[in-house]
DNA sequence: GTCTTGATTTAGCCAAGGCTAAATTGATAC
DNA sequence: GTATCAATTTAGCCTTGGCTAAATCAAGAC
């Protein structure tokens, strides 16, 4: 049996892309919903602390995928937008191949959040292709 | 609409887990292949650095998973056994349903490596109906 | 028995994502 | 205009999982 450490190298890679997912798919969630995003109940809907979303937050400016002035509610600039709208697209796609298949409402709700950021382009198209027809 | 930390704080849980489970499936792995199980082929097959995999072992030591002595190969202790073992049947399933669904071999293998850790027991079990049936 | 060599371990660094406590600021009430 | 209060930020700590360089050890060569 070869080696391959690929596999987990692109792993990695995935899991560092998830954090940054997760918040601009929120942002931009927050500001459909309420009009504007905000630090505390960022934290409050990961369950985290306001600091760590700070901090966070601090991260995705320098990646230019956020934009706020100090003490202000956040914004999502073009970039952190245009990932937002593919995180939520993939998300959704998940999301609805896993209850087609059979998985209960909450379950899938669970499993899509942990299983999106693993689900490369080409089983994407698969799922998606499930759900249309099958 | 709600707000559901739930998700994600199980989501933090499985990041806590998946560490630990890929590497005591590779420990398998590797007793079976190999004979042995040594820190240098996990990290090569791992693509880190041998400090990184014996930093993990070490962890691993502690949390009574994996059993060796200073210098030594590496064994599994009976909870690591069970763990792993679980873990490749679950990975299993989740590669062979992707396969099944029509994901090309690669793919179906890097995506099943990200993936599996966030299938719940629900999830699994209507995957493997699937593929005994579909 | 000693030497050499490759494997393992230790030391020490970094970034990400957790936390609490304390300082700062914006906005609202008065 | 000032005081208050909640939200934000800073400071400082922790763990995990990365790394390189250097020290230590086991095992085979001689």
């Amino acid at each position: 049996m070869s080696v391959k450490p690929l596999k987990f190298v692109k792993l990695r890679h995935a899991h560092h892309q998830e954090t940054a997912q997760d918040y601009v798919e929120m942002i931009q969630d927050l500001l459909k919903e309420e009009g504007e995003a905000r630090v505390t109940e960022i934290a409050k809907r990961f369950g985290v602390s306001a600091v760590t979303t700070h901090k966070i937050i601090l991260r995705l400016q320098k990646e230019k995928l956020v934009d706020s002035k100090p003490y202000r509610a956040l914004f999502l600039t073009p970039k952190g937008k245009k990932m937002a709208i593919q995180s939520k697209k993939r998300h959704n796609v998940v999301y609805r191949f896993l209850k087609k298949l059979g998985v209960p409402e909450k379950t899938a709700q669970i499993d899509a959040e942990g299983i999106e950021h693993h689900v490369s382009p080409k089983t994407l198209r698969i799922f998606q292709k499930f759900m249309e027809q099958g």
